[in-house]
DNA sequence: GAGCAGATGTAGGGTACCCTACAGAAGCAT
DNA sequence: ATGCTTCTGTAGGGTACCCTACATCTGCTC
């Protein structure tokens, strides 16, 4: 049943008001009903490298919904140490507490991949919701599957290596992204795994050196897909069975 | 409708329809329409130590709704090693992907501490549902912030040593059973914890000889509760603090 | 092409943790 | 008590990783 509530409307590409079209999967699969109701407060925005769309622990201001490039939600430590919680690409949005009423996340939600989507005012998208409950339900369905996703997070940082996290969050980066180098320095990615730079640096030589990726200042493309894939652990399997349940191909 | 659906059951006396008391924090919350929507599909049921209510990848059956006790939601990996990613208490449920239409988790529910509460059958709770958006959206927000507690055990379990960590374990739990001594062995909290037997035995002896802890076989007793938390990572604050929009004390 | 800022390569010491193995202790049943 | 099972204490080797420091390189600006 999950499939049909996700099913891509074909009438005609949606815009916003402003007639910016939309590729964001969750924006596309709504009812023409519902999508109407929230189409006047959508609001085009670039989404630029390293901007922070929501700090830390502050309040929520907006929900994302990126047409285009990658979101991370990112925990923030008081002595300034990160780790990346989850990531968010066109197949999901930003900003859930707001979805179902809250207004404060602890998670920082920074643009780690250049793009572009739609964002809305979270008191906007909770009064929208409340005469939308189909719409209310496909949010909620898309927190927890998230939120199963963040669990298999949580026990891969505590049980696999560096090596085959960082295969994973290559390779779940390049199923959200177009294909071509990934625009990723290895101090960035430090911060996403959790670890310090000369470790990424080190497991990164790694795979370069087995032929399954290459990389340049700032730039990291995949050279054997299938290779690496066998280099991640099974979480990278785990997590996209439920990126299919997302209409994530 | 007959009538007994329609009285008036005042919080904190709920029962279900075989009289047995309620007193998981969701079910007491929820509008009385709402409660007698679910209350025929209320089943009472023992949660004894070690029970494994849903296996890992498996069908989900039922959502279960606590009154005592602890449930804990593990991540299983295929050589067998585990990692927790939350824990459950009367404050929530297990089951959320149901709540939203789904029928598979990864996780596996495991009851850690022996209790009781109630459980409904997903499709059950989804045709409830389907009529209740008030507890379709109280569920929702429970899930939510469920995964938010689950977000900063990814990062913790990624940035905190086993001393912290267990520490924080340890307040997490008391804070949802009665006080006095919780019955858990090292072995299981090396579950829990991602980590070995051995690890857990030398961090709990160093918490032990600082006096924040007691324990015999399968018995830890919190000592000096304050200390204890100056001892847990930052987490413990940060998971605290969505607890209480749970309603838990 | 010189300078500069940011990115990557590398090294070496320290440590927390993993893994295995075994010994001792506590509870339970007979 | 005796055995039996389960739980805990402890040791020692191995290793992945953290941390710091510094060298080198790349791409950009002027």
């Amino acid at each position: 049943m999950a499939r049909k509530d996700l099913q891509v409307v074909q009438s005609g590409e949606r815009t916003n008001a402003a007639g910016k079209p939309v590729s964001n999967i969750i924006l596309l699969s709504t009812s023409d009903r519902d999508y109407s109701s929230l189409r006047p407060h959508l609001e085009y925005v670039n989404l630029p490298n390293h901007l922070v769309l929501h700090e830390a622990g502050g309040k929520l201001e907006f929900a994302y919904f990126p047409n285009r490039g990658l979101i991370s939600l990112v925990v923030v430590m008081k002595d300034g140490r990160t780790a990346e919680a989850g990531i968010v690409g066109s197949e999901g949005f930003t900003g859930a507490p707001a979805a179902v009423g809250l207004r404060r996340s602890t998670l920082q939600a920074v643009v780690q991949i250049t793009g572009d989507g739609f964002r809305v005012e979270a008191g906007a998208l909770q009064n929208t919701l409340e005469s939308a409950p189909r719409l209310q339900l496909m949010l909620s369905r898309y927190a927890v599957i998230r939120g199963m996703q963040v669990a298999q997070t949580a026990a891969c940082n505590r049980l696999h290596d560096i090596e085959q996290r960082l295969a994973r969050w290559l390779l779940m980066t390049q199923d959200r992204v177009d294909s071509g180098p990934l625009p990723i320095t290895h101090d960035f990615l430090a911060t996403m795994l959790g670890t310090d730079r000369p470790t990424v640096s080190l497991a990164a030589g790694v795979l370069q050196r087995k032929g399954l990726i290459d990389y340049t200042r700032g730039a990291v493309t995949i050279m054997n897909r299938k290779k690496l894939e066998g280099c991640a652990c099974e979480c990278y399997g785990v997590i996209r069975q439920y990126d299919g349940e997302l209409g994530l191909k």
